[in-house]
DNA sequence: AGCACGCCGACT
DNA sequence: GTCGGCGTGCTC
């Protein structure tokens, strides 16, 4: 074995480069050696090509295959200690996993400042301290009251307070400074790890009393908390899973440990993180979009050094480091936020998985609706299934009742019997959901004389139709045209919307009820910041009104007041081709019934459909969504789709449609012909346009490999990323490899 | 991906 | 006469 203390320094070392190349580029270890010696996981800065990068070290080599005068020296180490050892690890595990750059995965898992070479060690925090005592009243604040105010509060703490704390009292870092400049306070910095003060008692509220299922749940967990024990917590809409993801945090965090906590996007709202800063008074770390490149820096660092005990974040805090892990949890695995669908394609819910696996400790996936691979998991036994199945309600979970949208006129969308459940629930005094998944005004603009439908000149899509503002936007590539008074084909005025969006919906329901509040919720609606807050709060004081919304609506708020929830159509997701789409509308349906009657009424969903006798649609209404899933996984075992088969998707794009496809068919000709000998598992579908071939004039075409053992699948994978690299034609085109996509669009 | 080199069109 | 279009070649 070798002794690092007998063995001579390295005289190359293998950097991982921040660029889509797959493989590393070696460099003399020329430069003097970090104080500790070099070793995987230190940041170097480097020349490559004409430019200065940063580079991570990922091995260290007495001599490179590269004749060693086309070597370049390193220009500095950037780290004295290597970055985290589990980080590096999940990285590595990652781009693997995902046939990426190595390179390219951990520039993007790191924070802004360390891709820039900034430094990680010795990280201070500000802190502002009064210097004069109370009572000592300045003449030079007379004028100004909030300098005043500011100085009465930092009297009050005369440790002093950081600069997160006095900006979040609304008070500016221009006023903090005129203090200083006034000599009436001070500024110091201190060190980071000294910053947080020690905890005495974790709870700061007491935990909530479980019932038995919850009791029973919890404690399978309890039972091993050292070893790789993946749970799925199984649980209805409002069966307490929260409740169970606190207490088991409070055992992990009193063990010394601490507790990740994955949340889909839209589910990292200020009340979910009161809700865990109220109940610890152990440090809990937000990873959310708002924060700085230094509170991020500040946050990475506070968890890698084990300070943070709870960190909580969407989908990329999957590669925050941790010092102590105790249990990750992934709340609503099924969430489709947690795949990234650009770039380096990774599902934070499988990397929770295998950094789990990797750490030895329990995993909790919990949701209403689990993903047909959790499901298929837990039946196989991979995962533990606990199940919650009552309510905290005395209510059982609101049934779907489908109503036929055949041959009846519909307004905005809505069809006779809706509006009157509409009327009746809001004379009721009670709120109505309406749930509908276009925005805009209308689908399209057409043209009642000649037929003209407003396409796209970019993408083989229709133009969706706005009111407000009034113009036709494509969703696919964001180009934009006035609304022609005249059709552009025959001149006809006769130009009538067709279907239906938020904002049509929300007119029709605005001119039939005109006295109860309309509230629109959607992407448009919803850009300044902190509208949709502000409207939700509104909701939650419980006055008659209508909600018009988006999937934006359906997860996770809590709307205690709405009785009546209304699919305005059904159709759109059960049928599209897509092989997860229904999955997905049947977890949409279901989250979306589940806003209504949480409150001390029983909840209606009505959903309009076009087919009542849907096989698939009956049975998640009248069985519900558990036995949908079980007869989806019969279907996907049939046709040989995920779970029963792992895939992965080659996406070529580029602006000419023969050079795509050629490529395509190079490509498959080339994998097939490898295949045969090497991996004979492996199923090589295509090339095939891509659902929308048109995309921003741009040619989509894709090829899907398909296989039955994960190694095989991965070996052909690693071949056709490699056979890509070196392929002159692969230049022209943009290519990219989802493995384990989550739709084939 | 960057970034340079290199060879052909419309401007001061 | 130059500025600049994007084809193609390389990065230890």
């Amino acid at each position: 074995m070798p002794d690092s203390f007998s063995s001579p320094p390295p005289r190359v070392l293998r950097v991982a480069i921040p660029s889509p190349l797959r493989r590393l580029f070696d460099y003399h270890a020329s430069h003097e050696a970090p104080p500790g010696g070099w070793r995987p996981g230190i940041r170097v800065r480097v020349p490559f090509g004409r430019r200065q990068v940063v580079g991570v070290v990922v091995a260290c080599a007495a001599q490179s295959d590269l004749a060693p005068d086309k070597l370049k020296p390193v220009d500095a180490w950037l780290d004295a200690e290597p970055l985290p050892e589990d980080w590096l690890w999940l990285c590595q595990f990652t781009a693997r996993y995902y046939q990426h750059s190595l390179g390219d995965t951990l520039h993007q898992a790191m924070p802004v400042l360390l891709r820039q070479g900034r430094p990680l060690a010795g990280r201070m925090r500000e802190r502002w301290q009064a210097l004069t005592e109370p009572g000592t009243d300045d003449p030079r604040l007379k004028r100004a009251p909030r300098q005043a105010e500011l100085l009465a509060m930092l009297r009050q703490h005369p440790h002093g307070l950081p600069t997160q704390a006095i900006v979040a009292q609304g008070y500016s870092r221009e006023q903090l400074t005129t203090l200083v400049e006034k000599r009436l306070a001070v500024r110091e910095e201190i060190p980071l790890a000294a910053a947080d003060p020690a905890t005495e008692q974790l709870l700061a509220e007491p935990a909530l009393p479980l019932n038995r299922e919850q009791a029973q749940a919890l404690a399978a967990i309890h039972e091993r908390l050292d070893t790789f024990h993946p749970c799925l917590l199984h649980g209805v809409t409002g069966s307490g899973k929260t409740e169970i993801y606190l207490q088991l945090i409070e055992a992990v965090v009193s063990r010394g440990q601490q507790a990740l906590l994955l949340v889909p996007e839209i589910g990292l709202t200020p009340q979910t993180l009161s809700r865990f800063r109220q109940r610890f008074r152990a440090p809990v770390v937000a990873l959310h979009s708002g924060l700085t490149d230094n509170e991020r820096l500040d946050a990475w660092e506070a968890a890698a050094s084990g300070r943070a005990a709870i960190v909580i974040g969407t989908r990329s805090a999957i590669f925050t480091p941790l010092a102590r892990p105790g249990v990750i949890i992934v709340d609503e695995e099924h969430d489709a936020s947690f795949k990234q669908q650009e770039g380096l394609r990774y599902h934070a819910r499988d990397l929770a998985v295998a950094r789990a696996q990797h750490h030895a400790i329990p995993l909790l996936l919990g949701s209403a609706t689990p993903s047909l691979e959790s499901l298929h998991h837990a039946a196989s036994g991979h995962y533990r299934h606990l199940r919650l199945t009552r309510r905290a309600s005395r209510h059982p979970p609101a049934r779907l009742e489908l109503i036929d949208l055949r041959g009846r006129p519909r307004r905005g969308g809505l069809i006779a019997p809706a509006i009157e459940a509409i009327g009746e629930t809001l004379s009721a005094g009670h709120q109505v959901l309406v749930f509908i998944n276009r925005r805009g005004f209308a689908p399209t603009l057409a043209c009642h004389a000649c037929g003209w439908l407003a396409d796209c000149d970019h993408c083989d899509a229709h133009m969706t139709l706005h009111r407000q503002p009034p113009m036709l936007a494509c969703h696919h590539c964001d180009k934009r045209r006035p609304v022609p008074d005249a059709c552009p084909s025959c001149g006809s005025a006769d130009l009538r919307p067709l279907g239906s969006g938020t904002e049509r919906t929300e007119e029709t329901l605005a001119s039939l009820f005109p006295k109860v509040p309309v509230h629109r919720i959607d992407r448009d609606s919803t850009r300044r910041r902190d509208a949709f807050e502000q409207t939700l709060a509104q909701v939650r004081r419980g006055e008659p009104c209508l909600l018009v919304g988006t999937q934006m609506l359906a997860k996770g708020h809590h709307l205690p007041h709405v009785t009546l929830v209304v699919v305005v159509n059904a159709d759109a997701g059960l049928y599209a081709s897509d092989f997860r789409a229904l999955e997905h509308s049947a977890q949409l349906l279901v989250q979306v019934a589940g806003r209504a009657g949480r409150a001390a009424h029983p909840g209606r969903v009505l959903v309009q459909t076009l087919h009542t006798d849907d096989p698939h649609l009956r049975l998640l209404a009248e069985h519900g969504y558990d036995a949908l899933a079980g007869q989806l996984l019969a279907e996907r075992r049939a046709a040989a789709l995920p779970p029963y088969r792992f895939l992965a998707l080659l996406r070529l794009e580029s602006p000419r449609e023969d050079a795509t496809i050629s490529l395509g068919r190079e490509a498959a000709a080339m994998l097939r012909g490898w295949t045969g000998e090497h991996a004979p598992d492996v199923h090589c579908l295509g090339p095939v346009p891509a659902p929308m071939e048109r995309r921003q004039n741009r040619y989509h075409v894709q090829l899907l490999l398909s296989a039955g053992r994960r190694s095989q699948l991965h070996a052909a994978c690693a071949r056709l990323t490699a056979w890509l690299e070196s392929s002159p034609e692969a230049r022209r085109v943009r290519w990219s490899l989802d493995v384990d996509p989550q739709t084939l669009a």
